[in-house]
RNA sequence: GUGGAUAUAGCUCAGCUGGUCAGAGCGCUACGUUGACAUCGUAGAAGUCAGUGGUUCGAAUCCACUUAUCCACACCA
């Protein structure tokens, strides 16, 4: 047998389990010809191609990758299926960057030659990622790994885009947009991040055309006014109900405008009056439409004056407000300027503020579709944990506006819309028409624009499992299990999984949706680029190992609570790793004689410690099947924590020593080595899905193992290992024991010396105390331990501690010192009467003898027995020390 | 404005459906190299569970309000 290193080494174990996996295909789910498993599926939140692994990726795999394992070991036909995403603006930013650095623009190469390109880029940095994803320990199925821009899936847009057109639930149509004049796109709403700014708020003249004076409107952006063409005041409002009807001089522009009423305007605010710019501003849109407003575009897509702004054509929108606010100022049109913070919308990729501009797009028609996927949630076919975000996610749905979905992009999945030259016929089909139907041109021409990569991903739960074509895979692991993800998507991918999922496939595309929360840094600080606190989890792993970090991850982790990373917590895992190798370490040490396969049921002769250590191991084992299925991962960690230090290093490795330190009794050695050999492997077992590669590592040197640890069965839960009464009966002991260390501890002895000591308790704790004497002996330093019965004479200068109704006396001649005993024991007598008064308060109170369940009344009256007994043994001691 | 989260030991956080729940890790104190482990062991100190009120026989746990911090959504030009 080989023995183990002193300290683990997850270097050496990491890359060489993995690569192990994988060349198995163990990832892969069981062959199930007959159809008789039943099944668990995930699908992996597709990371983008341009992504760089950072914590939140990190805790979404461990997360998927501890299910995954858990159930596969239980016998699931599991599936993780991975993927990435094609990430339309963030990869053509990169490639026009990449571009820009080689000293090409992206209009010399042309469409063609830029998405060749973005392709070549796709080949050689697409994997870096989920390489990444390998390294920690990540279980996914890679054979059927899919790209949200490959075959398949793009067979899946084309599809579901014509389905919906078909539907009449796609439309095209001119609409105000959110645009980004640095990305050069429109964006959907959710795309859009509000940001409160310092801003002025202008008050300015505008002269009546008819009338002598003025209105007053206050706007925050004055540039806007070249595009005004009414302005707005409250039907209601009585300052302003004559005016309605009245035009007015747009300053600058000398352009007649009339005023208009619309419920829209809030009286209380600014002057009441608002100018309406149809082309730049959403709400100036709507209400452009409903009084059929002229709309006058005065910025174009780079956010300069466009030639409608007269002579500030080609300015950009801000040196253009400046010019305004001279010209106006000039013309003494300017009454005032206020400090004012407003929010802004701001482009969520690049930070450049969004110019709204109206434009020929294509949408999504939300409220046919989102009325099932709130459905869905509400009726529970769908179940977020934690609950609450439902919540948010019914907010969003249910006033939810159409989506638009065009970008003016390159790298993405073109619309499948062609138009015609000749007779502007609108064709939307799988593959390129040659010809126009309605008047048979061959002139025709394709959409230029892409669609939005949410589209993409929205089918993602059913596209990477082969849809439309009916395949297996779609059969059987559709619909997927749960989602794993973090709250920032659950608009922008979430929700549209969800109705997509059902549109498509009549079904939800997962019945869970885990949200976990956010690592944030040490102070509690979002990790980002910009404040460059982002913590590589690669070098975490390569520091103090992927199943370290993997299990720092998950420790204190609540559902959809953030929670701050710190390295201190790493060192915590790591030396828990080590702690479970040396364990491993000293029960390998101590195989030498030992053969599993010849052991036979009779020779074994387990003690109390062993039949302790199993029923412990069951109830854990429960415990962990239990933290999952509520998706409690930090609990999982706990127990497991708890469990494998406390109770199977501290106390039960210690425990079976003695035995195996001996060879007077073989059989003694035998169930102990049998016992610690077989527990350490379930424990393995039950830390696999948490630590999948250290576990490996030492499970291949277990004796009787076979095959990977990750294929073995879960240890299940059996009612007959649990074994209630040998806990107790552990539990008395541990706790004489413990209270023999305290006096040691508190009188200063030797802690190597082996003292005498003598237990006095009742007969039948007596018996489990001389079931337990080696115990006792061994972990407490007794020699020649004493067990008699009640009322005993004392020997003198002894100390004394009373616990679950043993009195531990240990005659500490010469080394006590009597001051210090007195003291002791006084205190100790004061818990006591503090625990009297509360068992006796409760007692006394009516409301609870009446009113609470029997047991605990009961449990109370035996505590305030208990206590009693021990205060009067405390008081009989004081007063024998003082003679 | 609407909705939500958090507030528990010096620090970071657990505490699920009200009754040994006042806990863990780190840190701290005192001992310790006992044949797995100093990435360790044994023992210990430490909290009016943010505040106020309520429900209850009983509340860190449920309800209301208050305070503080944070987040999401919606925005008023």
């Amino acid at each position: 047998m080989e023995n183990l290193e002193k300290t683990y080494d997850p270097a050496k174990a990491e890359d060489r389990w993995y690569n192990y996996w994988m060349e198995n295909n163990y990832f892969a789910p069981a062959e199930d010809p007959e159809g008789e498993m039943d099944t668990f599926s995930i699908v992996m939140p597709p990371p983008n191609i341009t992504g760089q692994l950072h914590m939140g990726h990190a805790l979404d795999n461990t997360l998927q990758d501890i299910l995954t394992r858990w159930k596969r070991m239980h016998g699931y036909r599991a599936l993780w299926l991975p993927g990435t995403d094609h990430a339309s603006i963030a990869t053509e930013v990169k490639v026009v960057d990449k571009l820009k650095s080689e000293g090409i623009e992206k209009d010399e190469v042309g469409r063609e030659g830029f998405l060749e390109k973005a392709w070549e880029w796709k080949e050689e940095y697409g994997d870096q990622i989920t390489n990444q994803l390998k390294k920690l320990g990540s279980s996914c199925d890679w054979s059927r790994e899919r790209f949200t821009m490959d075959e398949g899936c793009s067979e899946a847009v084309k599809e579901v885009f014509i389905k919906l057109y078909e539907k009449e639930l796609i439309y095209q149509g001119d609409y105000i947009v959110n645009w980004c004049p640095s990305c050069h796109t429109t964006l959907s709403d959710i795309e859009v991040e509000h940001e409160e700014k310092e801003g002025k708020f202008y008050h300015i003249k505008y002269p009546y055309k008819d009338r002598e004076g003025f209105i007053t409107v206050a706007t925050t952006r004055p540039e806007t006014m070249l595009g005004d063409t009414a302005i707005a005041v409250h039907p209601s409002d009585e300052r302003y109900k004559d005016l309605i009807g009245e035009k007015v001089i747009l300053p600058l522009m000398d352009r007649e405008i009339e005023i208009i009423a619309d419920e829209y305007v809030d009286s209380e605010f600014g002057t009441g009056m608002v100018k309406v710019t149809p082309a730049h501003d959403p709400n100036d849109f709507e209400i452009g439409r409903r009084h059929d407003l002229e709309v006058i575009k005065v910025i174009d897509e780079d956010a300069n004056m466009s030639e409608n702004a007269g002579k500030y054509a080609g300015l950009d929108r801000y040196e253009c407000r400046k010019k305004v606010i001279e010209d106006l100022t000039e013309l003494g049109l300017l009454i005032k300027t206020e400090d004012h913070v407003h929010n802004v919308g701001e482009c969520y990729r690049c930070d450049t503020v969004i110019e709204p501009l109206v434009s020929k797009q294509w949408f999504v028609k939300m409220k046919p579709l989102a009325e099932p996927a709130i459905e869905a949630v509400k009726d529970g076919t769908i179940k977020f944990v934690p609950e609450r975000f439902s919540k948010v996610y019914m907010n969003w749905m249910e006033n939810i506006r159409d989506w638009c979905i065009s970008r003016q992009l390159w790298w993405g999945h073109r619309i499948p819309v062609w138009y015609c030259n000749n007779c502007g016929e609108v064709i939307v089909a799988r593959e390129e028409p040659d010809e126009c139907p309605s008047c048979q041109s061959s002139n025709l021409k394709q959409d230029e624009d892409v669609l939005d990569t949410w589209f993409s991903s929205a089918l993602w739960p059913f596209s990477t499992l082969g849809w439309p074509e009916s395949t297996d895979d779609l059969r059987s692991f559709y619909p997927t299990d749960v989602l794993v993800t973090g709250r920032d998507i659950i608009f922008f991918w979430v929700a549209r999984m969800i109705f997509m999922g059902l549109e498509f496939m009549d079904q939800e595309p997962f019945t869970d949706v885990y949200i976990h929360g956010l690592i944030r840094d040490s102070q509690g600080r979002k990790m980002s680029k910009s404040l460059g606190n982002g913590i590589d989890p690669l070098e975490i792993v390569e520091k103090y190992g992927a199943d370290a970090l993997r299990f720092t991850l998950i420790t204190g982790n609540t559902p959809g609570n953030d929670m701050r990373f710190r390295e201190e917590r790493l060192e915590a895992s790591r030396n828990f790793a080590n702690k479970i190798w040396n364990a491993s370490r000293f029960i390998l040490m101590n195989m030498e004689d030992f053969e599993l396969d010849q052991v036979e049921e009779n020779d074994l002769k387990p003690t109390l410690a062993d039949r302790w250590i199993e029923s412990r191991l069951n109830t854990v084992a429960n415990e962990i099947d239990e933290a999952l299925e509520n998706y409690n991962f930090g609990e999982m960690a706990g127990s497991l924590y708890d469990f494998i230090w406390n109770e199977f290093c501290d106390w039960y490795i210690e425990l079976i020593k003695a035995r195996l330190y001996q060879d007077e009794d073989p059989d003694a050695k035998l169930t102990a080595q049998y016992y610690g050999l077989t527990v350490l492997e379930k424990i393995l077992r039950l830390l696999h899905p948490v630590m999948p590669f250290i576990t490996e590592e030492i499970w291949q040197k277990l004796p009787g193992t076979d095959g990977s640890i990750m294929n073995s069965d879960w240890p299940e839960k059996t009612e007959s290992d649990t074994d209630i009464v040998s806990e107790e009966k552990m539990q008395l002991i541990m706790n004489v024991i413990k209270s023999i260390r305290n006096i040691r501890n508190e009188m200063k002895v030797n802690p190597g010396k082996r003292i005498k000591a003598l237990l006095s308790a009742g007969s039948k704790k007596a018996e489990i105390l001389e079931e337990g004497r080696e115990y006792i002996e061994n972990l407490a330093r007794i020699k020649n331990l004493t067990i008699e019965g009640e009322n005993i004479d004392k020997p003198d200068k002894v100390s004394t501690a009373i616990v679950n109704e043993v009195e531990v006396i240990l005659p500490l001649k010469g080394m006590i010192d009597l001051d210090k005993e007195l003291k002791r024991l006084e205190k100790e007598i004061e818990d006591v009467e503090f625990e009297i008064n509360r068992a006796k308060g409760k007692l006394n109170n009516e409301g609870f003898v009446n009113k609470a369940p029997e047991h605990l009344v009961e449990a109370e009256k035996k505590k305030l027995q208990e206590y009693k007994q021990k205060k009067e043994k405390l008081i009989q001691r004081l007063g024998e020390l003082k003679d």
